[in-house]
DNA sequence: CGGCATCCACACGGATACTG
DNA sequence: CAGTATCCGTGTGGATGCCG
């Protein structure tokens, strides 16, 4: 089944938002479902537009650090708008 | 070239926000790039998720109007959020 | 006018293997 | 650890044609 692509930003997002450092491992492992290719794609992209930085510790073994720009963490307060629409939502029926 | 599906609903919605009500070939005029299978089916998602109204006027030659639903319609402030993020991007690159 | 049915190309994304 | 490279099956979505 296709998985919306799309989706993978906001998950992330929501993974990185509170200044949070997260190495590319940590997310891994905090979105068991995303292939590492996919989670470095979306994550490529977002650095691309301006939303994530990626913090490259140079060390053996590799360590790099992803974290949101201001910019990034300027889309909290849209997104918990989002969120309470969601939540308003009249007959609870969730679409699945 | 891929259309990322998702990102029609949004413009859909924009169409109709307000409260204004679109007939099937208005909306396939408002929006020149999306194919009437695309539209349909992103017509029939959004009546299914309580977003979006179907009325149909049953006369020769047929007319059926789409317009938002009170849950739809409180989308809106949620979405000026994102805008107003959007708008308020620092050194304005535009992503293409 | 407002659809639905059919066909099919090809871009997407998963799996796997390899590297710095 | 943090990726890149390659292969390949699948499902999406555009195009076309027909109907109520």
């Amino acid at each position: 089944m296709r998985m919306l692509e799309g989706r993978w930003k906001l998950v992330i997002l929501f993974h990185l938002f509170g200044g949070r450092l997260l190495r590319f491992s940590d997310l891994e492992r905090a979105i068991p479902d995303i292939s590492q290719k996919m989670l470095i794609q979306q994550l490529r992209q977002m650095e691309a537009d301006g939303i994530v930085t990626r913090l490259v510790h140079h060390q053996v073994p590799p360590k790099v650090e992803y974290g949101l720009t201001a910019w990034g963490q300027s889309l909290c307060p849209a997104l918990d708008a989002l969120l309470t629409w969601a939540e308003a939502k009249p007959e609870g029926t969730h679409t699945p």
